[in-house]
DNA sequence: TTATTAAATGTCAAAATGACATTTAATAAT
DNA sequence: ATTATTAAATGTCATTTTGACATTTAATAA
């Protein structure tokens, strides 16, 4: 190891001269009602923009990667762990932040809207939106939900991420429901059940949801050796996909 | 707008104590000779590590983007513009770099590495290497190139990205050797051309290339149009493909 | 004229897809 | 007890796509 003196002269002469940046992390945190897709936006505590909605998110502290700042900062907005994170590209137009340079890096979070409710109810004050009906953002957080969006459609055609936002035990046409929210388009029962046995991820369980219709729907929980071993197989479950 | 007193006011209030990094961009630049896969690496100009083998990289500069960054960086390198390129994800762990902690965007480049050739030999002490046969790399690099590899191989099983390290006339022959080397496995003549056929992306040409055999093989161009219409459609260009 | 060599192409069985309607299981109403 | 109601669950068939496999073709060299 080089003395930290020879590393002060080298960053000197090498390094010196080189902008420094803000990096922060924005999270697109998407849930699933039942009915409708939902994203998860907080009331900005700080200047400027204090009191507009926005993205969760948070400065990339010191000791921590950007990883690491996307996990804190979900955690300490919907008391979580162990989130499906995943991220999404980073943003760093010069002028994004009005104040001064930050590059943020975009990630989306997917979890069981259930879960966050049961947790917390108002100690951070976060709210879940319609997707479709959501107030206007700051910064370029719009354009995160839009690529986050279509990332997630994408991502959803090939790999069963969805389940990340069923609850444990959930039925067909709840995830028939969700998978038609995504692609925002109407999908063929038949063929979709179909489609889903055939993945062989499912297991079905001997107790039935009442709550839909007098026949009741079974309920299904996932595989999980089996989803951890094909999640990066390629299992095209959005029939005639278009760009 | 806030007065520049105002925003000072502001910025000290919030957002100081927030520490600040630096910020570069690595590209992984790919490129086909006809035979194997190749990447391009530059030897290191200033410490730590001098002189040893690196991506192409550079620190992103005040007035752009990452993205113009590693245009900037590939344009000085290679001599080219308009190169495909494609954001990979951010390399941020704490420890990255042994000077001062800098945030790297991983960025991939496909390029037609004639166009390279022509256009400078040495200017820039940039070579190219085998795939499988490069030296080690500095800092995280190793693990860059290990991502960008795994991430085109994603990408071209569903979209025609590896026309762009084709010269604008090329054979079948030619592409299937660099599916199968973007693949790392063996292809059914038969069935590739049928696929590749079907996506009527190609546009026969008259004249053939005749370096490779007696009877020679078609030239084809790409249909750019089609190729723009279509890029974001899922082609699923390889068959079986493992994960 | 024949031999050589890589390029180009055809067939068939199996699997996957898309379009479409009926049956089933439970509860509620009579 | 019977019937009506409602969403869940499932089946069929024609078309398309896939994967496995071998022969023909076009040019040059001998």
């Amino acid at each position: 190891m080089k003395s930290s003196r020879t590393l002060n002269r080298i960053k000197m002469i090498e390094y010196s001269g080189q902008p420094h940046y803000l990096v922060a992390v924005d999270c697109i945190v998407f849930g699933f009602d039942g009915e409708h897709l939902k994203i998860l936006l907080v009331k900005r505590g700080l200047e400027p923009e204090i009191n507009k909605w926005s993205l969760i998110g948070g400065f990339v502290g010191a000791q921590e990667s950007p990883d690491d700042a996307a996990n804190r900062v979900l955690k300490k907005n919907t008391g979580l762990e162990g989130i499906y994170l995943e991220q999404l590209q980073i943003y760093g137009e010069p002028q994004r932040d009005p104040i001064e340079r930050t590059l943020s890096v975009g990630y989306f979070a997917l979890i069981d809207i259930n879960k966050y409710q049961t947790q917390l109810s108002d100690d951070y004050h976060a709210e879940w939106f319609l997707i479709n009906d959501r107030p206007k953002l700051i910064f370029d957080h719009d354009q995160m939900v839009a690529d986050a969006r279509k990332k997630l459609r994408y991502k959803a055609a090939l790999h069963p991420i969805l389940f990340e936002m069923l609850p444990k035990k959930f039925t067909i046409p709840q995830l028939q429901i969700l998978f038609e929210e995504v692609n925002d388009t109407k999908i063929d029962t038949r063929n979709f059940s179909r489609k889903i046995s055939s993945t062989g991820l499912l297991i079905k369980l001997a107790e039935k949801d009442k709550s839909g219709s007098k026949k009741g729907a079974f309920y299904f929980k996932l595989d999980k050796k089996k989803y951890n071993a094909n999640f990066q197989a390629f299992l095209n479950l959005i029939p005639n996909l278009k760009p």
